[in-house]
DNA sequence: GCCGTTTTCGGCCCGACTGTTTTCAGTCG
């Protein structure tokens, strides 16, 4: 497995004791970016250590570099082990209570001796925070508000989940017609998943934009409730933050909320560098404060001397420097789409029939869609037997010639069975359109077994997809350890496309395995893994995947014709 | 601790809200 999410959290954890110790905050900050940094990289920082690329990683120095590589090489880090002795036990953990941070969990446990979140709790409600320096019964309240909202372990939720809540507050706030309303963001970057709703809102009355809010009907908590920004927690336990701007400041607050913060940071730098300074009401002469421009975000990229940067690349990933250098990829768009590969009807799991997809597809601008319904050992979906298949396939062909400008293709989600094989011969494969395959069962197999099983899969001539590599699914099971890096090459040396399945709790491959796979060279196929017509819709979150792994039209089979695309997925 | 078409040393983003304060520290994003 990666090393990059343990050394990640180490180094998030360093910035945490440094910050109790009240440390040079840029010392802090640069534990921080370095976290972030790493949680982010495609490449397993062993295999960077070994072509000695660790300090062209962004935020990594030599000291970091050095740090990494004792990691690597003995599975710790002496210098966060020494400085772990050095802070009282259960100390990290106050902080994650929302509403404490450093200077609060230091008082906490120096004057109460306070050991764990429980032992605070108890405390607290036996009123014996209220008399410590700088707190009050307000204090005291919050604190055990926070500590509820620990509790529930809500932690970040998926973007699909959220979106659709985002956009329903959103659109509640849209109180007149001239005013904007924008999901800002973690959503707005399309990040896999998201700790907090943030809407931006532009207003002449930001007074009732606020005061909508907290009456909205499913508000359960009310954090803050300022004139201009306030916090609320809905029904769902998650928090929503929501700011109002003056139109004029709308493209500078739009920047700002949207993030990232590295990518804030790094924004607002350069501004410094030349003179000149940004905030959230708008990009300003630093000298004379004459207000250069902040409607839109293009305006403040533009008086920087950068091309407009898409919010999915705003990660502070280098993405800064190229749009300096007009070397920003042309991410691929939703218009670019044309089809869709991965679609299931009631002949198998999915609800909806033949022609009724076809419809739902045609409706969308679509030119294409695969019907790739299960196959036959999994039977609890329904999988189908070679003779329904092949029927399947007829009742394809007789659609098709009704039909001007869009054809259904004929295909299945082949399973992969467990020694590598596949679900149908090859003579029944060789009848399909475009054959994708999939592995249902048996990822108990050792790492190594199931890698071998999806190249040997890949290996097959009519294989052209390989749907939800990983199997992960967000919140109740983790992927597979697959040797990633194997399966990539043999998908370029095979022409096996890559599957991006676009199901919310999928993702998978991820956003990080996306990039690692085109830097290996592969090709990439969304698919909605629809089971119902609405479910064609998600496509937006596989193209939200692509986006944030810097794709373009050449990369991603959706965006050709169906006549290009045959000719693509040819195998030698 | 990182970083450099002003710099290898001296910088390092900027502002809102809360609560406990009589002018601001702490937290958050």
């Amino acid at each position: 497995m990666s090393n990059n999410p343990e050394i990640a959290r180490i180094f998030n954890q360093i910035a945490d004791i440094l910050e109790i110790k009240s440390e040079n905050i840029f010392r802090i900050r640069a534990y921080r970016r370095a976290s972030q940094s790493i949680e982010a990289l495609a490449d397993d920082v062993a295999e960077v250590a070994q072509r000695n690329g660790l300090t062209k990683i962004p935020g990594i120095g030599s000291d970091l570099a050095g740090k990494i590589t004792e990691y690597i090489k003995t599975g710790k880090i002496e210098f966060f082990n020494k400085l772990k002795r050095q802070i009282p036990r259960g100390l990290l953990d106050l902080m994650t209570i929302p509403g404490i941070g450093p200077k609060t969990a230091r008082t906490l446990v120096d004057n109460l001796k306070v050991k764990s979140i429980k032992d605070l709790e108890d405390k607290a409600r036996a009123h014996k925070l209220s008399n410590l320096p700088g707190m009050g019964e307000k204090t005291e309240e919050n604190i055990l508000k926070g500590i509820q909202i620990v509790k529930k372990g809500k932690e970040r939720v998926p973007l699909g989940i959220a979106m659709p809540l985002a956009e329903k507050i959103a659109y509640r706030l849209k109180i007149s017609g001239d005013n904007n309303v924008a999901v800002c963001g973690s959503l707005r970057r399309q990040k896999e998943t998201v700790r907090d709703i943030d809407i931006l809102v532009t207003s002449s009355d930001p007074k009732k934009v606020m005061d909508t809010l907290v009456k909205l009907p499913f508000i359960k908590q009310i954090l803050a409730h300022g004139p201009t920004k306030s916090s609320a927690i809905i029904q769902e336990d998650i928090q929503v933050d929501v700011r109002v701007v003056e139109p004029k400041s709308f493209g500078a607050a739009l920047l700002y909320f949207t993030g990232s913060k590295e990518h804030n940071i790094r924004i607002r730098e350069l501004a410094a560098k030349k003179g000149l300074k940004v905030n959230e009401y708008g990009g300003f002469d630093a000298k004379t404060q004459k207000r250069l421009g902040g409607k839109t975000e293009e305006e403040i990229y533009k008086i920087l001397g950068l091309a407009y940067i898409p919010p999915e690349l705003r990660e502070d990933m280098g993405e800064v420097g190229k749009a300096s250098k007009d070397g920003l990829p042309r991410l691929i768009e939703m218009k670019d789409i044309k089809g869709d590969f991965h679609v299931h009807t009631n002949a198998s799991d999915g609800l909806n029939s033949l022609e009724e997809l076809a419809d739902a597809a045609r409706k969308k601008g679509y030119e294409y869609i695969a019907i790739t319904d299960h196959s036959k050992t999994l039977a609890i979906a329904g999988g189908l037997k070679e003779r329904e298949l092949l029927n399947q396939i007829k009742a394809i062909r007789n659609i098709n010639k009704r039909l001007k400008r869009f054809r259904l293709l004929a295909s299945a989600e082949v399973d992969i069975l467990e020694d590598g094989s596949l679900d149908f011969k090859d003579e029944i494969l060789a009848q399909l359109d475009i054959v994708i395959a999939a592995v249902h069962s048996g990822f108990k197999q050792p790492g190594g077994k199931l890698t071998s099983r999806i190249i040997k899969a890949m290996q097959n001539k009519y294989v052209n997809i390989i749907s939800h590599m990983t199997g992960r699914l967000m919140g109740s099971r983790d992927a597979y350890p697959l040797g990633l890096e194997e399966i990539f090459k043999a998908a370029k040396d095979t022409n096996t496309a890559l599957e991006i399945n676009a199901f919310p709790l999928r993702l998978d491959l991820d956003d990080i395995n996306t990039r690692r796979a085109k830097e290996a060279g592969a090709m990439f196929a969304i698919g909605t893994d629809t089971h119902n017509i609405d479910q064609l819709e998600n496509m937006r979150y596989g193209l939200s995947v692509a986006r944030r792994s810097w794709l373009e039209k050449p990369d991603v089979l959706n965006t050709f014709t169906a006549a290009e695309v045959m000719k693509k997925i040819k195998k030698g």
